[in-house]
DNA sequence: AATGAATGAGAATTCATTCAT
DNA sequence: AATGAATGAATTCTCATTCAT
């Protein structure tokens, strides 16, 4: 009659922490399971595979930023800049915590070189990421400005994120965050002009 | 039997092409022998270990990118603006091409947290590929500003090279770098503004 | 399948068989699993490692010839020449034994050879059998005398041990067990004697 | 035209050093090679296989102790106490002699268990070292005290030799030799007693 | 639910040996 | 005679997974 030691959750938790820190390929069901207090044996009980526990892992962290970051673009109580900076900021300080993790972020090629399945988890990823991105310019810009910030804005902060762990230095994702917020404040016509330029 | 059937060259190569397809951790020394046409021990007559093999993957990629791509960027004969129209012109086939390879493009990460010494040569390589960004940059902006522009234009890049790879498009590289070509025709004074604007 | 099928002290002895008959480094894991009716992988559920396996090896018969053999020399309820007589008679079984071996006699050298580490357990394990065996030639002999006599009679019995292997005849060491155990009952004034000539 | 580098002397040399310093199957022939100054390949233009250098070591080691150590034994133009002493003087300079080594020293049981063949041939070697002590003792003793006291004599050589290795301190060979030269310069008639009453 | 034993496939690496040059 | 490339078998060790207790 043994008790029960974790959840699912915890378990969760523990392998994002170490795929994060060591990639999928490089962590053992044995570490994953020292991690938890756990024999590797007691994971099959929770998880039929590693495969399965990776989707898991993948799901949770998209979850997590559905809720807590993408979720503030949809708030139309609040004005767009305040929404851009609160998806923003919260991403930051997601993306940053060791413990919530970023498996999705930076490590996405990684993850999507796993197999056709998990590419399709991180493309949906990122889909909802720049949906969420998306919503909050086209309060302000007409559709194909809007799209491009976003994807310009999801990619500089992808970009600087890979920086800041790769430099371990946070500044490269901050600096970005605040860059991208300081151009939301900047006149309509500019941006427009800009884009306009590279339509020819 | 004992004629040389490859070098190292090609073998390192190969292993770069796998290593971009599958991560360093989920390739084998047989999958890299079998697609040189060796058998697996005969590969440590050329690199004494796995490790070792990556390590001159890596810095045969910096190299690379040294003479193809970063030297644009020193090339005083030519104007700045097709400089930087050279340097991420030559980047971008090269970051989309799957022989040549960008294991250190938006692989970084994956790489980098394989020991600090992988590290570190990631970090080399992106030291270089800014400082090639900024010398350009230099020509037209101060300082402070050539800085920004530069981290942020290759940010942008390696972002979405990211989403190139994940979403099997190679537009989001090709646009990314048709924007930053853009930026550096416009007028000094607008970016000069912005810049300020962040400063506070 | 998930039913234990040996011990720790089973693969123990069954390595120790092995490396007696065929040195440590001619023995494989693999051998020695199947000598245990395991598959290889599953001896690195009982030793981390080959090197791991053999120390405890070392331990294990070091530990048998203190209980076993050794133990005999502080017997205090035992006269002197019996005592040696047990040391040495029950040494002679275990030599001569096919199963609990005598790795660290006659095969010292390879193992100290193996490693610093090894070389030590086996350092500990003869200063062990000095130790014993001065201990007896103590309650006949001054301290100098006894020294002498125990470094003698243990490099006699290693040295025939030795030979009793080469020639696969026990005799070698029979022989040299008996004469060692004659010499004891013989006056003490013949032994005093020589002892003293050799030390000018 | 490649020169030649080395002859088979050195290679025999080179590869007894290092069984010695790392037992035989513990060294590789690329070891062997390396210390020549050889390509490993270069080796099986001298000896065929690995078994067969192994083979050519132990005969030379052999050859080496007829000729410069057993051969005093027989020269009766010296008094059986000098042979006595120019036997084993010559034997300890060649035991504790880093590079003539002595792998049929102590290494007996290892070099034995490799393979009948060689067991045969460490067979040979101690017989010889046998006979040669025993010719000496047959001057002043008679059949049987002459065998008892070569098996002797040899067998504390040989065990104290392993001391000796294993803790690293030529005394123990050398004052095991100096108290057998000491033992023929005994009356005749304590070891007579001696060994009648083992005899029994 | 948890364990710990066992497995078998496969990883990296070593090595004696062969042979064209 | 020497080399260096190549081999293939073997070695140590890892690991996802299974399952009886």
């Amino acid at each position: 009659m043994p008790k029960q030691k974790v959840d699912e959750q915890t378990i969760i938790i523990e392998a994002l922490k170490l795929f994060r820190k060591q990639s999928y390929f490089n962590t053992s069901m044995s570490e994953i399971a020292a991690a938890c207090g756990l024999q590797k044996g007691s994971l099959y009980h929770y998880f039929p595979s590693k495969e399965d526990l990776m989707r898991r892992v993948i799901k949770m962290v998209h979850e997590f930023f559905k809720t807590n970051v993408f979720a503030h673009a949809y708030d139309k109580s609040v004005p767009p800049q305040k929404r851009l900076e609160n998806l923003f900021i919260s991403a930051e300080s997601v993306f940053l915590d060791e413990t919530k993790g970023n498996l999705l972020g930076n490590m996405g090629v990684e993850t999507a070189l796993m197999a056709p399945e998990f590419n399709t988890l991180v493309q949906r990823f990122f889909q909802d990421f720049f949906h969420a991105v998306k919503t909050i310019y086209l309060d302000k810009y007409p559709e194909a400005i809007a799209t491009e910030l976003a994807e310009r804005s999801v990619a500089e902060v992808e970009g600087s994120l890979m920086f800041s762990r790769v430099f371990n230095d946070h500044n490269y994702l901050r600096n970005t965050i605040k860059r991208i917020l300081s151009r939301i404040d900047k006149p309509v016509s500019a941006v427009k002009e800009r884009v306009k330029a590279q339509l020819e």
